[in-house]
DNA sequence: TTTATTTATGTAGTTAACTACGTAAATTTG
DNA sequence: CAAATTTACGTAGTTAACTACATAAATAAA
């Protein structure tokens, strides 16, 4: 075992950002090897946009849990792909509604077969005793209750005093 | 609950570089908050110095995981920081073999308790019925008794023979 | 009803990783 | 032992996220 693996929870950081970038990677294979010209940062936005048909740009970046800014890039490349588009709001002239184009849609329907083979290959990835799916949503949970950060104030109050 | 939430494993890679974010922003606030100028993602090539001694640029690389441009790139911020120092290695011209510097050694003095308090917070953070660290263990394993891709092609065949 | 504040979007520039490619030293092969 | 291959390091350019700041529309306040 490397020394990195060895550092446990001190490195858990690192080792989620690498998990992540190997399943994407493999993900991008998977639309790939299926005939699909699909990129897996694209998701986000495709899939939210399929599930809650109009969106604002903000209320889209709040979706996606993404900054706006790095939304706005995001749906200029969809738009040149035509697998979105957009039209102001009537009643709000700031605002810029969002929508799957009929090219988006048919995708979306094109690759809802995928997205069950993606689903079943990855049930069967993390498909071990402590489940990874269930772990990130307990923690995201435990967050909720008190930042990684607040839950260290204590501690280091203690030493600073010491 | 938001669209990703709710799409579970389809958008596993999304939630898990978002968790890897929050810790290491929270990280770094707690480096701050104990008052060391320490980033991050100096951690592994630091971490790995502290524990291994001397390196060459690419068994780093290989031990932190990352690129060895990317490493490289990390190598020269901190060799500006003066906190490792490199030299020839007289067997072979073309290594460059690492070490931590003085400073580079008093400063991993100086964060080994800040450490304790991390591996203390996180340990509290990730204390769930199903444990995060043990789940990305597990996963990494079956990652390596066959990839998520290859999880995925015998799935891709039916669809396409049918 | 001006003026100030907030909200929504957009632009510019930064960051931290990557891939692709190039060069030089070491090693292997014909 | 000369030529080909591999290994180690480095540079250049790309990517996909970010923060900071700017502008315009809507809303609130004086």
């Amino acid at each position: 075992m490397n020394v990195i693996d060895a550092a446990g929870v001190l490195a858990i950081s690192t080792r989620l950002q690498r998990l992540s970038d190997r399943i994407r990677k493999d993900g991008q294979e998977i639309y790939k090897a299926m005939g699909l010209a699909f990129e897996p940062k694209w998701f986000p936005v495709i899939y939210v946009l399929h599930r809650r048909d109009t969106l604002s740009v903000v209320e889209l970046a709040n979706e996606i849990g993404y900054s706006h800014p790095s939304t706005i890039t995001l749906l200029k490349e969809l738009e040149k792909e035509k697998l979105i588009r957009s039209k102001k709001d009537k009643a709000d002239e700031r605002k810029r509604l969002l929508q799957l184009s009929a090219k988006g849609r048919h995708l979306v329907a094109q690759m809802e077969p995928v997205w069950d083979v993606i689903v079943a290959a990855t049930t069967d990835l993390i498909r071990t005793q402590n489940n990874l799916m269930l772990a990130i949503e307990e923690v995201e949970e435990q967050f909720q209750r008190q930042s990684f950060f607040q839950r260290a104030l204590p501690l280091i109050a203690v030493r600073n005093e010491a």
